[in-house]
DNA sequence: GCAGTGCATGACTGT
DNA sequence: CAGTCATGCACTGCA
């Protein structure tokens, strides 16, 4: 434990004085609000001289917690390696002793610890605060990301105190500070702040962890933003219900959330597309959660992909009878290949040996499998030897395809009926879920494509697609690996708009717009790119989030007024070109009015005019 | 010639 | 890099 080198701040303003340890709280007086790594006085808005880390937690005084459950003091050092904004926020730090989550700062009775990254659903009001305040501390964060890095050696305000917890945070590994699952804006910021700390201390070396924490950093505004999105537009107490959020806040008391770091990785990792609703003007008429297996062994290892995400509506209506109770095992997205003639299913491997009956044979086994409407169908269930693998597959099914009308982009689930133990076979057809599908089942030929429609109301006026496609060239050839693989990702958007339109206007994108031509390797596109690469397709609620952060990145990513920039033109689009000097990472920023785009990008920042 | 079957290939993804 | 899985394709059987 380190030592308790008192350090109560006094606010550098000397008439005002408050000191750190008597600001009323963390949360209420520990607002980051400029783009340093220095506090506020949330009494005279200046700023106190120190960082906020290590040091000012050394005493109970400053912010020294105290488990919930044994009072054993913290240790400094874990706590001085948190994120920022957890500590902020009074997000959960195990124990040492007991690893029981403490709460926020000195303890009072009415203090809830249960901070951001800890999300209290049966409290929606908590939750949108904590959020709230999270994406505040986000986007000072941000900022503060790019003055991290813009002033390494001079403009350092990390100031950990003493060589040794310096030595603590450095030598913690990723993984050891890593929130656990669901703690996305916290992981996000822990990975930063050791990032940044690192950066801060040695300088470029460190900058390309800083640059994974930065793009961290972008999905965990996506995260956020959703949630609060989903959240209010709901106004339902709890915004996932039967969900994964649910599941893993309420279903235990020392939740994954709150168990720190060590209960990182008991659950997959949540789906970007985890969550998904029903295509409505109303923005949503339900909520269609991927729900992790509720049992078998493939609860934790099944893809997020393969979470079945049926509504409570839909269980109730595959159900029927109200003495039975559907177990959802999993779904999948129909392939064209699945769909197709042939009659063959495809199995995901690990749904196949967690939920169907073990076959040892290549011949496999009938299977019975009631579908929605009460008719029973029998399938084939059986596996290929692929490799040193197996391939599962049903046979069979075209007409119970047929039947169900389904096509590729469709969604067939599995349940199980309990008591009886009989697997049953719903479907969700891809036009009737909304724009928000799965990874995979997007630009399929014979259905619509549920993210067309989206990319097409997000990208079609994009009138920067043929500006940041010069810029996308010099991405082409970087050899930082998250340039590439944001080259990569915006390659896959701007090429699925072209492999979901019509011919012509995959002319008129390759020839104007220079697009996928320059972008798809060569032997990509000899392929048969529509068929064979939906994965390449930027997951809907990708764009989704996408499109959330954009807007909130505006904010972010506006230089300041008195910036004056030098206008460039790139393929007879004009931008505005500031020197961002602090921004390594590289953002393509489309807002969605179509105000603007800009691309931060290799120290610099267009914004298209 | 067509449909069905089984395997091979390689793109993609997660670790 | 290894595993998964979508799909291509060779092979076979049948009309």
């Amino acid at each position: 434990m380190a030592s308790s080198s008192l350090s109560i701040k006094s606010c550098m303003n000397a008439t005002c004085g408050v000191s750190t340890s008597n600001s009323g709280g963390w949360r209420k007086g520990w607002a980051l609000r400029s783009g340093d790594f220095a506090i506020l006085c949330d009494n005279c808005g200046s700023a106190y001289e120190q960082s906020i880390f290590c040091e000012v937690f050394h005493s109970k005084d400053s912010g020294w917690r105290e488990c919930t459950s044994c009072s054993k003091h913290l240790h400094c050092g874990c706590i001085a390696s948190r994120s920022l904004l957890e500590l902020l926020d009074g997000g959960g730090v195990n124990c040492t002793s007991c690893s029981r989550t403490a709460g926020v700062g000195p303890m009072n009775g009415d203090e809830k610890p249960n901070g951001f990254g800890k999300p209290k659903v049966d409290n929606v009001g908590e939750l949108h605060s904590a959020s709230a305040d999270s994406q505040l501390a986000a986007e000072t964060k941000l900022m503060q990301l790019g003055n991290c890095i813009d002033g390494i050696g001079t403009r350092n305000l990390l100031q950990l105190q003493s060589d040794e917890t310096n030595g603590s945070c450095r030598k913690m590994k990723q993984e050891d500070i890593l929130p656990p699952v669901g703690e996305i804006a916290s992981t996000i910021f822990s990975n930063f702040n050791q990032a940044s700390n690192a950066s801060c201390q040695t300088a470029k070396p460190e900058i390309h962890r800083t640059v994974t924490a930065a793009k961290d950093l972008y999905e965990s505004l996506a995260q956020t933003n959703l949630s609060m999105s989903l959240g209010s537009s709901l106004g339902n107490p709890n915004p996932f219900p039967g969900g994964v959020v649910d599941e893993r806040v309420s279903s235990k008391a020392s939740s994954p959330l709150q168990q720190g770091p060590r209960s990182r990785h008991l659950l997959p990792k949540p789906p970007k597309s985890a969550l998904s609703m029903d295509a409505n003007a109303g923005m949503v008429s339900q909520i269609r959660v991927a729900r992790p297996p509720a049992e078998g062994r493939g609860r934790n290892q099944l893809l997020p992909r393969y979470w079945p995400r049926i509504t409570d509506q839909e269980l109730q209506q595959i159900s029927g009878d109200p003495n039975s109770t559907i177990v959802p095992l999993f779904e999948k997205v129909l392939s064209a290949s699945d769909a197709g003639r042939i009659g063959r299913l495809v199995l995901p491997k690990a749904c196949a040996e967690a939920y169907f009956p073990p076959i040892s044979q290549p011949e496999g086994l009938p299977l019975r499998i009631q579908d929605v409407k009460g008719k029973e169908w029998v399938f084939q269930f059986r596996f290929w030897p692929n490799n040193n693998s197996r391939m599962y597959v049903l046979e069979g099914v075209t007409p119970c395809i047929q039947s169900m009308k389904l096509q590729a982009g469709d969604t067939v689930t599995f349940s199980r009926m309990d008591p009886e133990g009989k697997l049953v076979m719903g479907f969700r057809k891809a036009s009737n879920s909304i724009a928000m599908q799965d990874t995979q089942p997007s630009a399929i030929p014979n259905g619509v494509p549920s993210s067309e429609s989206y990319f097409s109301g997000v990208f079609e006026n994009l009138p920067i697609i043929s500006g940041y496609s010069g810029l996308l060239q010099s991405l082409k050839g970087s050899t930082d690996t998250h340039l590439s693989a944001l080259s990569k990702h915006l390659h896959s958007a701007s090429g699925d708009i072209s492999w979901n339109k019509s011919e012509k206007q995959e002319d008129r994108t390759r020839d104007g717009l220079l697009l996928p031509s320059l972008m798809v390797p060569e032997r990509k596109r000899t392929r048969n790119i529509g068929s064979k690469s939906k994965r390449l397709l930027i997951d809907s609620l990708d764009a989704f989030e996408l499109k959330l952060t954009w807007e909130e990145a505006q904010d972010l990513l506006r230089p300041a007024p008195s910036v004056k920039p030098s206008i460039v033109t790139i393929e007879d689009h004009d931008f505005e070109e500031y020197e961002v000097s602090s921004l390594t990472e590289v953002y393509s920023c489309y807002i969605h009015t179509h105000v603007y785009v800009c691309i931060h990008f290799l120290f610099r920042l267009y914004i298209y005019v």
